[in-house]
DNA sequence: TTGAAAGCGGTACCAA
DNA sequence: TTGGTACCGCTTTCAA
């Protein structure tokens, strides 16, 4: 008869041993707990708790039979039993959407890399088309997560809840307007600078915009930053189209920037690589034009495709690596000392000239 | 003073009343649980408890009071605390690897998709090259997951080690030979004989095979199915080359099944896409030839940018979202129903016949 | 329907 | 260094 736990009916009430309800014995075995570790090497169970935990205080011999016998008996500690008494439950809450793009895909694979670094695991909250976020919201309450990186949009109200519960967020390349909030950003505005330019040093004077939807503040930004530079230069008329970040709106951009104006802009300015691509097969495909000798493109992020020998996207790359890495730091020292005040860290991009577009 | 847990210390022993250390206040402030929500509503814990589970006994009315009190303080159950008793922490681990190819990301999303539909969250493990898998294990284990969804190779000890401990397992496009295990993959052989078929029949006789890393059991039938294919047409002699599924491996394996034959081959199959589009752009921009006309280039997978204008691959398309909702559905089976022995489903791949092969 | 009480599997404090 | 004990916050019998 398997044993049960050895603390449940004062012995006096055991006659009656007829199995409960018939249990299906395959599947029903309980896990080994530190209990039963402890029973076997005839030592307290916060004994073999303290052999496990790093620090802890157990004499070499003890430890080392402790654990060999724990590892025969196939024992490993419950972290969810851990969690519950150190409310450490060393999980990271990343709320991301648009996983099918180019761009986040590589974020999550470097805080991933860097969150297990910090000995962190990540619970995944891929949102379909960044909605459904209240309700999200709740669950990343409900598991008690350590922290939130945020690579969506979220409102105040959602940031207020997570501070009333003194959960750290940080977030990563967004940010809340007029509401102090930890977050990791690479400059688009230095970005758009440099690309515009080297654009206007190479002579371009008609520029197209492709934006991308309203509501991505990293896309307003590169968008605003351009047309600001230019106008700098004394450019007023830009036209601008929107686009929803992906291949298709960036090669319908294209054409569209050809029905505002009576000509086709000089220079396409993409709010993203994707687009950018899209633009450029545009360019070729559908318009017959070559690139960049007719038409000058160029994009933002620097995904793995862009470097492409068909495309070799003009753009602007993010440092995704350095700014996962900047995301963990902020977070972990705000999941250590709850107290530090809400921080920025801007990032500068870097220019990779590509083939897509003539610079000066 | 902010009120501690009730019942620490018999009362008679409160007299010390010192703050233990100087308690930082700021971030200090322990959530609010059941217990603080059932004293403001004057009934037992066990009713809040109640009041939250779905089919919990309350009447309606106290249900009411109870939720409305609990929302206005803030409460949330936590779900460490729920898992620890049922056993069931509603979390599966996902494997996963390569998060930086074009193919991933859309397993990914699909299978997290779907794991919510099912109520479940993903604790994700992205592992750097298909590595340090045994330190992850451990991990997946501390957690109690419920199941574990396998995107990476896992030898057979790995998998004996889940099944010890009654851990459900399927894996995602892969399997272990001779073992009998949980699976759903897209059916390579098949793909690749079709490819084949239609190639031959366009008139094709000399074929090159650029193919994956030997480690990989998709890329290794996808190769093998197309040669098996080629020798009943009686085509004997194929070129292989070997390259890592990636951009760059794809443009030079096309250099080098040049090198190999005097002649360079009229078909490059690929083992994947991204490795076909390497193909495409080494036949056009380092070989200057054209493709379909000079150069027949054929991938698997169907990723995003394969339909993109400038290359059109034709290849064969996995149906991902249809392969993580069979792999919801087998695990959550196998949670619910330990007993249940392993499956394989196999789903066909769609060809798409793109612009980059002369189909017959 | 409700409340009391016994855990789930650990950690941490305390005294020995 | 060790063992004893009181919890972490919830679910689940079992009586009332």
């Amino acid at each position: 008869m398997p044993r049960r736990k050895n603390r449940r009916v004062p012995d006096t009430f055991n006659a009656p041993a007829v199995a409960p309800i018939a249990v299906p014995d395959s599947g029903a075995r309980h896990p080994v707990t530190s209990h039963d570790v402890a029973r076997r090497a005839g030592v307290s169970q916060s004994a073999v708790s303290r052999c496990f935990k790093p620090g802890g205080s157990a004499s070499a011999k003890m430890r080392e039979r402790v654990r060999r016998i724990a590892e025969e008996m196939g024992y490993t500690p419950n972290a969810i039993a851990r969690s519950l008494i150190t409310r450490r439950s060393n999980l990271i809450a990343v709320l991301i959407s648009n996983l099918t793009s180019l761009y986040y895909p590589e974020v999550l694979s470097e805080l991933s890399n860097h969150a297990s670094a910090h000995g962190e695991r990540i619970l995944l909250f891929a949102l379909p088309q960044e909605s459904d976020v209240d309700q999200t919201i709740d669950q990343v309450m409900q598991y008690q997560v350590d922290g939130v990186i945020a690579a969506v949009r979220l409102s105040r109200e959602q940031v207020e809840s997570f501070k009333r519960r003194n959960i750290p967020v940080v977030f990563f390349n967004r940010y809340l307007q007029d509401v102090p909030v930890n977050a990791v950003c690479c400059d688009q505005v230095d970005g758009a600078r440099i690309l515009v330019s080297r654009l206007y040093a190479a002579g371009h004077r008609r520029f197209g915009v492709i934006a991308g939807p309203k509501d991505s503040v990293v896309g307003e930004e590169r968008v605003h930053a351009t047309i600001a530079r230019l106008n700098e230069y004394g450019v007023r008329q830009v036209q601008v189209v929107r686009g929803g970040f992906d291949y298709e709106s960036g090669r319908r951009g294209l054409r569209e920037l050809g029905k505002l104006a009576q000509r086709l802009p000089q220079v396409a300015v993409c709010a993203n690589d994707v687009m950018a691509i899209g633009c450029i097969d545009a360019a070729r495909y559908d318009l017959k034009l070559r690139v960049p000798e007719d038409l000058s493109v160029v994009g933002f992020d620097g995904v793995g495709p862009s470097t492409w020998e068909s495309h070799r996207v003009t753009t602007i790359r993010q440092p995704v690596g350095r700014m996962a890495e900047a995301t963990l730091t902020l977070l972990m020292d705000r999941i250590a000392n709850p107290g530090l005040p809400p921080e920025k860290r801007i990032l500068a991009g870097q220019l990779i000239e590509g083939k897509s577009a003539r610079l000066g």
